[in-house]
DNA sequence: TTGAAAGCGGTACCAC
DNA sequence: GTGGTACCGCTTTCAA
């Protein structure tokens, strides 16, 4: 390439990078070499050379999941932006393959490592993460947890969260408000922290409504419509008195609905359904959704600020001071999927 | 790395890449080091020396759309299968955007980019293509066309598409069969290959069964729920004598269902409804969609394995052989929004 | 079996 | 403003 334009390869370089001056002659020079060539440099030189297009890696447990496919997004909108170039890896629930991913990223020198969705809560979550946190770190990469639990103690890891808790309080108070009281609730999958936190949320809000939590209308299970239509189709046997159903995500929503509808029951005039996530889906029901809105998308944008503005910042801000955990709010959208209860259940 | 174990570089490369034959006393000595330093190999450095994970990019308008989002599967899970990266960018739709990925990809050496979605049909199409296809052959890369039309003459690329006319035909048979002559037909966008494919097959249906095909029935619009919403609510203003949908994907549908019962039309009792693709959505809905399965992951696995072959099989299958053109088979999938048309509309 | 050394394609510092 | 050149970290002959 130099030497076909006749030139050095510095001048090429400062060409093509453009962050030095270089004279109008030799510019038209080389970039005329560079379109006869169709040429393009290469970016695995440039980067062991210490130039290099910045990549945030995600991953992300099933990429056709909706939630985190709007995460992704954010991210993914983030980056180009600025861009950065951004990777996208599935772990499929599996902690080997995630381990695998985050040391492939590691090679890869990404910028930053965005673990995205609810974590299963077992002993060594913390001590793993940590570790993954301290290797990308000293590797000079970054950890980012996106919709997961904070790391406890003083580990590089930067964790971007939403008011999960706080949803599904707001979101049971609007069942109660309405004036529900036998309400079965559908969490998720027990050892996931946001089916955990959920739970959690809703439990409050009955303790401040002064109405008895019964746990034996809680049905956890994974976060699918198929679970959602069994649980409901269950509960129609054994505790049939509910008069509403508040489920884990829109999905599981879905599927309860089905399983109503197939029972002969009408939503939201006979039993009413509330969601959680608003994802599409909620919209595209019929009736349409009353759900809690996680701001997935801005997450992920979020997610990438922090760590474009971490590397930018340089020595800046220390860490472990605010900025490594950052909350987003959530909150409850009304739709049509509520009524008060009927009389006649 | 190397000094730390009292070894030459080309040693711990040997053991690191492991293929060629160590002494067991050296891997342990150097795979100490390893553990102890947390340390990993350079990809970039090694993709520069030769070696290197091969890496597919995929490209893709939208990440949320869930179809989108099945391919990507289906090439992100073949890649990890082969142990091969994945990229995914995001074009927006916007053919400068797109433009810049394919080059940025080349810069990162990639081993094929899949471009996925259905594409506007401009004139310029034909031409950008090969351009794309030839650049990235140039590079030693290659590319891939997922749902898209293929391309004519000597171009170095592989497509993979699914019999989108066919489906479109049966679709719109099974509701001729059931009875339905006045059939409201919403294709999707009017440039867009896929609608256009879409729309034929409808219109071939109605060939074969010897029914006069509307062409007033037809409304235009992009693949959202949106615009199933709109097109029905105006459909039923402007003819209202539609005993069925025939929507151009399971969104759209899922709009016009909402503006059906919004009219207090029921569905499939007075209205039946089918879309087309087959995602999750289809059978989330209430009554469970009619609708023609394409499969999207096996197209992104076939994507991958056609690169892949192509790479291991070297100078093997010569190009414009068979294999550069796949076609993957579509089928109606029968749920519950059919039923003959009621004699009352 | 292991080490030495020549690149791979850039970037950036140092002269001119 | 431009050219020369020492690396970046790894793979791969070539010798020992």
């Amino acid at each position: 390439m130099a030497e076909r334009a006749g030139v050095s390869v510095a001048s090429v370089s400062r060409v093509l990078s453009g962050n030095y001056p270089v004279s109008e002659d030799l510019r038209r020079r080389v970039m005329k070499v560079v379109r006869d060539l169709d040429y393009v440099t290469n970016a695995h030189a440039r980067s062991l050379a210490g130039g290099g297009t910045p990549t945030v890696a995600i991953l992300i447990n099933n990429i056709t999941g909706a939630a985190f496919a709007h995460v992704a997004k954010g991210v993914e909108g983030a980056a180009t932006l600025r861009g950065w170039l951004s990777l996208v890896g599935t772990t499929g629930d599996d902690p080997e393959r995630e381990l695998a991913l985050v040391n492939l990223m590691r090679q890869q020198g990404v910028a930053a490592v965005v673990l995205l969705g609810g974590a299963y809560d077992y002993d060594e979550y913390q001590l793993r993460m940590a570790r993954f946190a301290r290797s990308l770190d000293a590797a000079g990469s970054h950890l980012v947890l996106v919709g997961r639990p904070p790391l406890e103690g003083d580990v590089p890891a930067t964790t971007v969260d939403y008011d999960n808790e706080g949803g599904a309080y707001a979101m049971a108070s609007h069942l109660l408000s309405a004036g529900h009281r036998r309400v079965l609730v559908l969490p998720g999958p027990a050892e996931l922290t946001t089916a955990q936190g959920r739970l959690r949320g809703a439990e409050r809000a009955f303790e401040a409504y002064g109405v008895p939590f019964d746990p034996g209308m809680v049905r956890y299970g994974p976060y699918d419509d198929e679970h959602g239509y069994s649980a409901v189709e269950t509960a129609l046997h054994e505790t049939p008195d509910f008069t509403a159903v508040l489920a884990g995500t829109d999905v599981v929503a879905a599927g309860a609905m089905q399983a109503l509808r197939a029972a002969g029951l009408r939503v939201p005039e006979d039993v009413s359904i509330v969601g959680y996530d608003d994802i599409p889906l909620a919209s595209q029901l019929t009736p349409q959704l009353t759900t809690v809105h996680v701001p997935y998308e801005e997450m992920g944008r979020v997610a990438l600020r922090a760590v474009a503005d971490r590397r930018e910042g340089g020595g800046g801000r220390r860490k472990g001071a605010d900025g490594d955990h950052l909350v987003l709010g959530t909150h409850v959208v009304v739709r049509n999927s509520v009524q008060p209860p009927s009389t006649g259940r």
